[in-house]
RNA sequence: GCCGAGGUGGCGGAAUCGGUAGACGCGCUAGCUUCAGGAGCUAGUGUCCGCAAGGGCGUAUGGGUUCAAAUCCCUUCCUCGGUACCA
């Protein structure tokens, strides 16, 4: 593997400047191929899942999509990520690090359309072509735990999964609205274009449709998904899905419908309320316009303004619905509701501000203390009225129109205008109005989630069939677990239309019903990809098992998974369906884990140049491969973790990718050349002035562990952009010894060593390659560098002898003074005072204060 | 709109414990060198004033706290992610 040749060089000394021609030249394209082929070979990546004789390590990153353009993105996700791994292995840890593919989607039918591809062909071609991109990275993927969500071997338990989870109760079915295209059917937010909300494909206009789907009940595990104890994920995150959870301690309260014309009354309309110490400020109800009730309580002069406000509710998004900034509308029925607190009567209307799906769809409006009824009483001229008030104000204070509402509520803020209830506190009046109301029936403590209920059905064809069979005689039957996969077609008809080519064909259609044998059909809908990502680091475990989805042995030993990175546009879905599968497998006793990552790390994302997202469709792709030709993947690897901090992501630019590649050529020319000078350098060959070779080595042994107490750090931290920066200014400080003296001794040699352990994880075909040179130069058998323990800092070689002190006047610094370290406070003052320029520029004034900053730095306050 | 993140030289970024703003790299400038290459090496490079010494200004914006603020608090503006059928 070595080149044998490396043993005969010629031995090397301080002869003068450099003859170029006598070291090879870095030649990445060569190295690279070679090693990954001799790693392959050697299994150097084949996890034994099996041995304990390590501490485990489960690293996964986000299973890519396979769009067929793999772009510098997903090498930006991935490649830190195998340095992590490879860094993880010389910590002495057991790492197992797969790769799989996420291969249902949108996408694939969108090309199967468009091109007339089968989504099952345009998915496998861009897989293998992905495998092969994935490849050229050196990546350390265990490539025999990968995982194709769209192979039967992995959907059939997604399918399996739904039984148990239908049986559980934690599936069930229910309308749902979706955006409809007269013509295509069911889309997706991205298909639906313009302010006008069009249909991508036909231009038709979009509404909304209700559906019968299925549903998974992710609400039952609300509270217990608000809890993040026990693992170790960015506070965003947390936040970003606290706040999606949205739980909120409330009240839900019954009004009642008024007696009026067309109506006798008294029909039930459930309001949720977090606030019903307000009750009494209540002046009007509103109902989203797709409320139950809306069409039994219009009255028959306010029909035909109600059914055309509903038709253009039904034309908005929910983002425009919920927006506060655009003016408020609505529409009143023509009827009243009954304030149970006060008998009163006030106006029902309905509004798209108010949604179907969050509470009861129904609101109590109180335009004194929320913002949105406030906007909408003005709006409408519907009366205010005050009935908190702070208590600095006081409750006796004279009236005043409210410029705005008032929606704090603290402890000390008092009731008015609320019966025998004014005075109470705030938390009071809550407690004691839904008590009092309960004890009539018409009011109840309950507790309100902003999260819905998970819609996992598609009315789509790629992706996994549900497993149902609806029998007109036993209704909603389950496919039985032994006919399970229930297959996917092949050959379907795409008829150039958005519809789901299932639903006509009458071959996969047309079924007995399992219980009663009679004809029944199957169902077409298919799932959300989402169920695929909610538990596929399971199968990684044991991909190829047909007992089971997981294989529970190796799950309790390698779960939960200790790193997972991937993107932060992922914070409310994949990562908390993911959370509540590993808590629903717990409960159904398929796992024995209750959360899924115990670490999380949110890289950043790579836009195009033009700073948007990249896509083959904008033509703002780069493509690795071109990158790797011209440089080689570890350049490129090396370039990604430079670029800035991985968190961060940006728009791609390759602007510096130079200086990578120039870093990594004098690693190169540092490791095989320590003796050559280069024209160009005056002071080639000599050492820094001041210093004999003793202190030379000790300042080359300071670097290079200095380096590697910054570079151990940054690597668990996974702050790569300023290792790589630190691993350069190591190879710079080296280059200024070269040729000297001491280049080639044991210091200049430990260095050299400590550099390549420290980049083997970030660059590591030229590691090895410079690793094996050095082994073949010595006649040392060859063994990895990845297989190498990591180094160790000596303690003794960082030690600081002296420390210079900035000197600050009124906080700008003025002058430095170098002391020995541990030098006294006041000793140090007396340096600052006594400097000629501190002098001066105190002009004789006396230094009214002055701060010493643990050591660190002098400020002499003076004033005037 | 709402939730989350971010805004520092010509550019990517560093400083994440409130304590020397601009590490490292790109680019640019000058010099050296010549297996003349998209090569290598050395030095300089925030900005304004200045021959220099040195000084003024400076971390999106405006304010505040502090001996000291890129960092903490408040205002405003801009960019990115998510917003439940893109993954």
């Amino acid at each position: 593997m070595t080149d044998s040749e490396q043993g005969q060089r010629e031995p090397t000394g301080p002869t003068g400047p450099t003859d170029r021609a006598r070291i090879e030249r870095y030649d990445p394209t060569a190295i690279e191929p070679r090693w990954q082929a001799r790693w392959d070979e050697l299994g150097l990546y084949e996890t034994d899942l099996a041995d304990t004789s390590r501490p485990k390590f489960y690293l996964l990153t986000m299973y890519p999509y396979p769009s067929g353009d793999l772009h510098i993105g997903h090498w930006y996700i991935k490649t830190p990520t195998d340095a992590i791994a490879r860094h993880r292995r010389m910590n002495g840890f057991n790492v197992f690090y797969p790769i799989g593919f996420d291969a249902f989607g949108l996408p694939a039918e969108g090309a199967a359309i468009k091109h007339n591809i089968h989504p099952a062909a345009w998915t496998m071609k861009n897989i293998e072509n992905m495998r092969r991109q994935l490849r050229s990275m050196g990546a350390t993927f265990q490539w025999s735990a990968e995982v194709v969500t769209a192979s039967p071997e992995y959907y059939r338990w997604n399918q399996w999964i739904f039984l148990k989870f239908l049986e559980a109760g934690l599936a069930y079915r229910a309308k749902a609205p979706v955006d409809w295209c007269p013509n295509d059917g069911t889309l997706a937010r991205e298909q639906v274009v313009g302010v006008e909300r069009r249909c991508w494909r036909c231009a038709a206009l979009v509404e909304k449709r209700d559906l019968e789907q299925w549903f998974f009940r992710i609400t039952k595990y609300a509270d217990e998904l608000l809890d993040f104890g026990g693992i170790d994920w960015p506070e965003p995150i947390r936040v970003q899905q606290t706040n999606w959870i949205g739980r909120s301690e409330g009240a839900e309260v019954v009004f009642s419908s008024a007696p009026g014309k067309e109506l006798p009354g008294g029909d039930e309309i459930r309001v949720f309320t977090t606030r019903p110490d307000t009750l009494f400020g209540a002046t009007f109800l509103v109902l989203a316009p797709e409320h139950a009730l809306v069409d039994r309580l219009t009255a028959a002069d306010h029909r035909s303004a109600v059914d055309a406000y509903i038709a253009q509710a039904r034309r908005q998004t929910e983002i425009e619905r919920l927006s506060t900034d655009r003016p408020k509308t609505g529409e009143p029925l023509g009827a009243d509701a009954i304030n149970p607190v006060n008998g009163e009567r006030i106006p029902i209307w309905i509004a798209d501000y108010v949604l179907s799906g969050y509470g009861t769809g129904a609101i109590m409006a109180v335009p004194a203390h929320d913002e949105r009824d406030f906007a909408f009483a003005r709006q409408f001229g519907l009366e205010i009225r005050e009935v908190i008030r702070p208590a600095q104000v006081g409750t006796n204070a004279p009236e005043s129109a409210l410029a705005a509402a008032y929606v704090s509520k603290t402890a000390s803020d008092r009731l008015v205008h609320s019966g025998r209830y004014d005075g109470l506190s705030v938390p009071d009046a809550i407690r004691e109005i839904v008590a009092d109301l309960a004890t009539q029936g018409v009011a109840r403590a309950t507790v309100g989630y902003r999260i819905r209920d998970w819609l996992i059905s598609r009315q789509r064809y790629w992706g996994t069939p549900i497993p149902v069979v609806y029998c007109p005689t036993d209704g909603i039957v389950p496919v039985p677990e032994a006919d399970l996969p229930v297959l996917l077609p092949e050959q379907v008809d795409f008829k150039g239309s958005g519809e789901s080519p299932l639903k006509t064909d009458h071959a996969f259609l047309d079924v007995p019903c399992p219980r009663c044998g009679g004809p029944g059909r199957r169902e077409t809908d298919t799932m959300d990809t989402f169920i695929d990502s909610s538990w596929y680091w399971y199968r990684y475990l044991s991909p190829h098992d047909s007992a089971g989805p997981v294989d529970r042995a190796i799950a309790d030993r390698w779960t939960p998974v200790d790193q997972y990175t991937g993107g932060a546009e992922h914070a409310v879905m994949h990562l908390l369906y993911s959370r509540f599968f590993t808590k629903a497998l717990a409960d159904l006793g398929l796992v024995s884990e209750r959360e899924p990552f115990k670490r999380l790390f949110n890289q950043g994302q790579i836009l195009g140049s033009d700073g948007e997202r990249m896509s083959k469709s904008r033509g703002n792709v780069q493509d690795p491969d071109e990158l790797v030709a011209r440089y080689g993947a570890d350049t490129v690897r090396l370039f990604l973790m430079f670029m800035g901090p991985w968190d961060q992501g940006g728009p791609w630019s390759p602007t510096g990718i130079g200086g990578v590649h120039r870093f990594l050529n004098r690693v190169w020319t540092l490791t095989l050349d320590a003796h050559g000078r280069e024209p160009g350098d005056p002071d080639a060959g000599r050492l820094p002035e001041g210093e004999d070779p003793t202190a030379a080595e000790r300042a080359i042994r300071m670097a290079a562990h200095r380096t590697l107490r910054a570079v151990s750090e940054e690597y668990e931290s996974f702050r790569f952009n300023t290792m790589v920066a630190h691993l350069m200014e190591l190879a710079n400080a080296l280059f200024r010894y070269r040729g000297t003296d001491v280049a080639g001794g044991p210091a200049w040699d430990e260095a050299i060593q400590l550099l390549l352990l420290m980049l083997a994880p970030a660059a590591p075909h030229v590691s090895e390659e410079l690793w094996a040179r050095r082994l073949a130069s010595t006649g040392a058998a060859w063994s990895s560098i990845h297989s190498q323990a990591w180094p160790v800092v000596d303690a003794s070689a960082i030690a600081d002898e002296t420390r210079e002190i900035p000197i600050q006047i009124n906080g700008k610094v003025r002058d430095k003074i170098t002391v020995p370290v541990g030098t006294p406070e006041a000793a140090i003052e007396r340096l600052a005072l006594d400097r000629p320029r501190i002098v001066e520029l105190l002009a004789g004034r006396g230094p009214d204060r002055i701060i010493h900053a643990g050591g660190r730095l002098v400020n002499i306050v003076v004033r005037g």
